[in-house]
DNA sequence: ATCAAGATTACCT
DNA sequence: GGTAATCTTGATA
């Protein structure tokens, strides 16, 4: 797969509503190089995340210091540690201020493979079910790219962590339900996935 | 200063 | 389906 710079999505998307951008980035490829490598994966599985009403949202009771990438232009990497070993990344929404944000919930790999299966199993020959287990949870997604506290806060529109367009995802193609993993707004229907993937986490 | 909870995962029965 | 692992953060005192 060719990487075209071009196609690099501009700040303008990252800026529009939340529940606009979280069915948008269904299907657009998330992309990070580093010197001799490139990874990449199509995103199929996102949540949303809006502070003002959103009782589940880090962003909730206003900024801290853990949650200000959240705070800041639409366009950013929003990276988080938790439950003491596990990182998961998100992109911040809309304009300066509002602390909304986008969860990576899976991916389907594209290029990078053997470097995805090394950072996730520490080796290169994987069995089916490893093959689909690889970016099958934000967490997951994180330790396969390398991504950790060190790319919280970079931006999208830079030249190591970026995302691309790719033709939209049809609507009566994306699935919607309650998020995962949270004790708090359960009832709000902010997750999306695209329906037929095999890629997408469960539980 | 102390403490409980957490946007999860892997492994168990 | 159940739970241990593991530690930072934010809230409360």
């Amino acid at each position: 797969m060719k990487i075209d710079i071009s196609k690099k999505l501009p700040r303008d998307f990252y800026l529009n509503d939340t529940l606009t951008v979280v069915r948008k980035l269904l299907g657009k490829i998330f992309v990070r190089k580093t010197d001799k490598t490139i990874l990449a994966a199509k995103i199929v599985e996102t949540e949303a995340y809006i502070g003002a009403v959103d009782e589940s949202a880090h962003s909730f009771n206003g900024e801290t210091k853990r949650n200000s990438v959240m705070f800041r232009e639409g366009g950013r990497l929003y990276v988080y540690f938790t439950y003491g070993m596990y990182y998961c990344a998100n992109v911040v929404t809309e304009k300066k201020g509002t602390g909304n944000a986008v969860l990576f919930r899976a991916m389907e790999p594209l290029e990078g493979a053997d470097l995805f299966a090394l950072n996730r199993f520490g080796k290169t020959e994987l069995s089916e079910k490893e093959k689909i287990n690889l970016l099958n949870g934000p967490a997951k997604i994180c330790m396969a790219f390398g991504i950790d506290k060190e790319k919280n806060g970079v931006d999208l529109l830079g030249d190591e962590i970026f995302i691309l367009d790719a033709p939209p995802v049809k609507k009566n193609e994306i699935a919607v339900s309650e998020r995962i993993g949270i004790s708090k707004s359960k009832e709000l229907p902010w997750r999306f996935y695209i329906a037929d993937s095999k890629f997408i986490s469960r539980r």
